[in-house]
DNA sequence: TGTACATCAGTGAACGCGCGTTCACTGATGTAC
DNA sequence: TGTACATCAGTGAACGCGCGTTCACTGATGTAC
């Protein structure tokens, strides 16, 4: 960034903040739509502002949008922590715990499956997603670690258990037959399965 | 359908070959395409007839291409069970059968994708998917108890290895920093890794 | 203190596009009597 | 055999829409001298 002045900063500074009411306002409207169905002048309206500016603070509707991503992360980070505080333990727990959070944030889900999906297209926006990615990986690493002790896991068992979580979710998010809570219990049983005794399969 | 003249029926039959025809079109472009980025505009081209010929036939793009995705599952039951005549034996060489399946039909697997996450808008579109999804999850079921056994393996336990098997393949289809050939080695390291070792995680 | 200039947030209107889909129509074929 | 009618595949042109994004502009604030 180099020298800056007392201004500088200030200016920059209340950018930064612009910047969080846009991304906040588009994570208002993660109540009421779809992530594909909310659009920039959505988000303008709901932050106050008109469409034209959000391209001050963003080059493009997906690189806004990774930014609320990466928002996200540390949400969620947050909120696991304090369900393993509140006295559910366990990696099992942690499963679950995930698996809510997808359920109950549809559009963030939305949104990550979007990216992992369209890997392509505008290579900044890319390489920005990319390292979220990374950035997600890590922080479930470091949820795990904190429960399950730093030796007990390596890295691809924790990634191919959370890859793993988020393909039962987006299969059966929407099965048919049950009920919105049937269908969360069902997930609940999957994930757990797959904890437990994936490796069973066969082998009896 | 009741009684038919010949008449009938053999235009009835003319009609399923044209369907058949625009469906073959359609999948010839997926080997030139994302699953997005095909129009109705493209697949009349392909198949020599106008766009709006394709309304004679579906009544909308969505239902033009689940019947696709009918197709896709009897080629993929097909094409599991050469592999496993072919000497490669046991539920692991299915994983990576189905891993690979994905891997190398790429639009598949994100129009697979399109449907389960978006599950809601077109009712009719929406009652069709859910009965390819379920017929997806018996041809699994099936292929599975015809390697295992019929007693081997419960409806849960296939669902909830499908559906990782997904995730892991979403998660990672894009993952930075490799080549093709290390993503899918990859890709199949942590499908095995959840097939054999699922429950171990933090156990030991 | 005043003047000329630079910076930047913010805007309304419009661009340009491509999409899925509909419409009014033609022309071929078969049917009824 | 001929005539009037029904059915349906197929078409080109257009509809209607909403989107992401750009553009030329205003007005406020700060800076240089």
């Amino acid at each position: 960034m180099g020298r800056m002045s007392s201004f500088e900063r200030l200016r920059e500074n209340e950018r930064e903040i612009r910047k969080e009411l846009i991304i906040t306002a588009a994570m208002e409207l993660f109540e009421k739509k779809n992530f594909w169905d909310i659009s920039m002048r959505d988000i303008a309206n709901t932050a106050g502002v008109s469409a034209s500016s959000l391209y001050r603070y963003f080059p493009s509707r997906d690189d806004l949008f990774i930014e609320a991503l990466l928002q996200d992360i540390s949400h969620i980070e947050k909120l696991l922590k304090e369900r393993m505080v509140k006295g559910e333990e366990g990696i099992e727990a942690l499963a679950i715990a995930v698996v809510d959070y997808c359920l109950d944030n549809e559009p963030t889900f939305q949104m990550m499956c979007h990216f992992l999906m369209r890997g392509d297209e505008n290579p900044s926006v890319n390489e920005k997603f990319n390292s979220v990615q990374l950035r997600f990986l890590e922080m479930f690493e470091k949820v795990v670690k904190s429960i399950a002790g730093e030796d007990a896991v390596t890295e691809f068992h924790i990634q191919a258990f959370f890859a793993s979580l988020s393909g039962i979710v987006m299969t059966f998010r929407h099965f048919p037959g049950y009920t919105d809570d049937e269908r969360r219990a069902y997930i609940h049983k999957l994930a757990l399965l797959i904890m437990r005794e994936g490796g069973t399969i066969g082998k009896s």
